[in-house]
DNA sequence: TCCCGATGGGAAAGCGCTTTCCCGTAAGCT
DNA sequence: AGCTTACGGGAAAGCGCTTTCCCATCGGGA
């Protein structure tokens, strides 16, 4: 007799098919039709059990196979995913960072795939990749940039929720977006006025203030704040006194330069985020000789993780980032509401040495 | 005469369905069959073109419903999607926050969407997300994360991936991963070569070393590499002179204060990544009352955007962390080749004020 | 003994797209 | 004219799941 042919295993060779494995083809490996297959393996519909021996014998085909269910398939099925989406401004900058950190962390805890978006600061970006989310049939975006004080843009935005909502959709956002939509909100106000406080206990009478690109919501806020504080207190702040600092390092630090040409006596500078914070101590030390504390005080706002290793450590206020992140998930979690909720989180002032009373 | 109730608009009222706007939908209302509807909207089938007048009634149609498609029931007609993954260890760690930016850079120029799972640092994990993303389809992932030296896990890993690539996934991995795929390498090696040459040029001779885990491939490389070129310089370096900084700030720096304990005569310390660098510093000059340079210099390992506002400004090894995202990123793009690729992405020494020669 | 309600398995109908055919019409040849 | 090509549109067959029905089996109560 000659060799013969290959005899197949007994319990059929791993096949090694074209493509990826199908929910079919564990089936027939275990011997159950796909309805069978599909009840052992996301036992999700109703109170449909299968029994023990066809349900290991599923387990087992998937595991040989190395079966993984073909999530669009599942999607379309179901018409619902396990994707969220979180856009940002820029996944660098580590204030996103921390946000996004936050959101995964606890969307890792309940099994949510995130889909991370940065828009560059670009608000058509932020349309596209909203609508892009829908497409995905994502199950809720948490909107974590910025909102636009851009009338026409916020009626843009507001028509693309509210088509993501009529599709099922849940959007959260983070700080004001002009849209009624669950939202965690950073006290930036409170916040800004608690800094300016804070500079005006020490004694400082004559205020620099640094902000960023008026159309961010999130800047209005924080210079509504330290003015509205300024004002209850009796301090002037002339507008030459109030600099755009671009929310970057390099144009805060340039900005700086041109605020203490500008007004060379002030001896307190509220800096709107600590990003631009660096820039603003490096003009300070470095271009302009000035020392801070002794000459001038600064102080920040978001409190990053590189906040205490400035030179000198910097005063600023603190932000919850990574809460920010985590309860917008949560608030993803627990699903929409009839009426939108509000979740105000508090800032508190972290106190370094880049502050002390004015000379 | 009252007012005029509402008129429906000519061409039928827009309809207020229940669920999404589906293609048919879109169909219905420019008048035409939903094949038409999907060339027109996504004209990718070969030659077929849709003539003028039917595809702008089509567009106009999918304006007005405001209709995007189900993603996931393209990807299942199509079977393929327009997502990458993208596994990091942790978001919040600036690090690779710049890979992933550099990576969700290009991304967008080519109109991907991206994925991003953050292990943690949990091993296990990444091979989960890695399964999960083979299940949602997602067309090519990149391993951010170090690879992990242990013989096990390399193993599973290599598994996942076959079953991923066998499915026409693609992976790209940034460093050793200890798998046969492109992969983007940063000069860990050179790189920490150059930190010790250059302190070595200095005129020191006394080094001490704050490590990382050493079960990252990232880890091994730059220790190794910093070991080779104290050997080659005939530069001993005692076991009790390399400590494991943990990779985070706070570990490095009690890691900083005991290895000061062990060897308080070294001046020269080589800090393998810069988060750890900044809590070198500070035990430095805050626990210890040492004076960076004067009394011991460091250099540091990534240039991080903090190194130049450390205290002192630190000299670091600078990894081109965007480009590294971006380079995988394009891997991607240009698909899988026959042979894995390799980029080799070089390092450059980035002179701040943390060096200067011992006294 | 007969009937009835659980129980668990399978057949098959979608989910919303893409794409292959198939077809009618309008050109372009000889 | 007669015939071949394009050309552009539509019908319908999937893509890989989930879920609704339907059905066979079995245990128990009257």
């Amino acid at each position: 007799m000659s060799a013969p042919t290959p005899i197949p295993t007994p319990d059929a060779p791993l096949p090694r098919p074209t493509g990826p494995v199908t929910l079919q083809q564990v089936a027939e490996r275990a011997g159950v039709s796909s309805a069978t297959a599909s009840r052992a393996l996301h036992g999700s519909s109703g109170t449909r059990i299968v029994g023990e021996e066809l349900r290991r014998r599923v387990l087992d085909a998937a595991r040989e196979l190395r079966y993984v269910s073909n999530a669009p398939a599942q999607a379309l099925a179901r018409s619902t995913t396990s994707v969220v989406g979180v856009v940002v401004h820029d996944v660098a900058d580590p204030y996103f960072a921390a946000i996004a950190a936050g959101a995964m962390g606890v969307a890792r805890e309940h099994g949510l795939l995130v889909m991370l978006a940065a828009t560059f600061r670009d608000p058509e970006l932020e349309l596209d990749y909203l609508a892009r989310l829908r497409a995905q049939r994502a199950r809720a975006v948490v909107l974590a940039g910025s909102g636009f004080a851009d009338r026409d843009f916020t009626r843009r935005l507001a028509a693309e929720v509210d088509a993501y909502r009529a599709d099922g959709g849940h959007v959260v956002a983070v700080g004001e977006h002009g849209i009624a939509s669950d939202t965690v909100r950073p006290a930036n106000r409170s916040g800004a006025a608690l800094a300016v406080r804070h500079l005006h206990d020490l004694g400082h009478r004559d205020f620099g203030i640094v902000s960023g690109p008026r159309a961010l919501t999130t800047v209005r806020d924080r210079l509504d704040g330290a003015r509205r504080q300024l004002r209850s207190l009796g301090v002037p702040l002339p507008p030459a006194q109030v600099i755009d600092g671009g929310f970057t390092r390099e144009q805060a630090r340039v900005a700086a330069r041109t605020l203490l040409t500008r007004a060379p006596d002030l001896t307190a500078i509220v800096v709107l985020n600590d990003v631009m914070a660096a820039g603003v101590l490096a003009a300070l030390r470095d271009d302009l000789g000035l020392r801070v504390p002794d000459q001038v005080s600064v102080v920040g706002f978001d409190d990053l993780p590189f906040a205490a290793d400035l030179n000198p450590p910097l005063t600023t206020v603190r932000l919850p980032l990574a809460d920010i992140g985590a309860r917008a998930m949560d608030m993803i979690l627990t699903g929409p509401t009839i009426e939108p909720r509000t979740l105000d989180l508090d800032t508190e002032l972290i106190l370094r040495n880049s502050t002390m009373p004015p000379r």
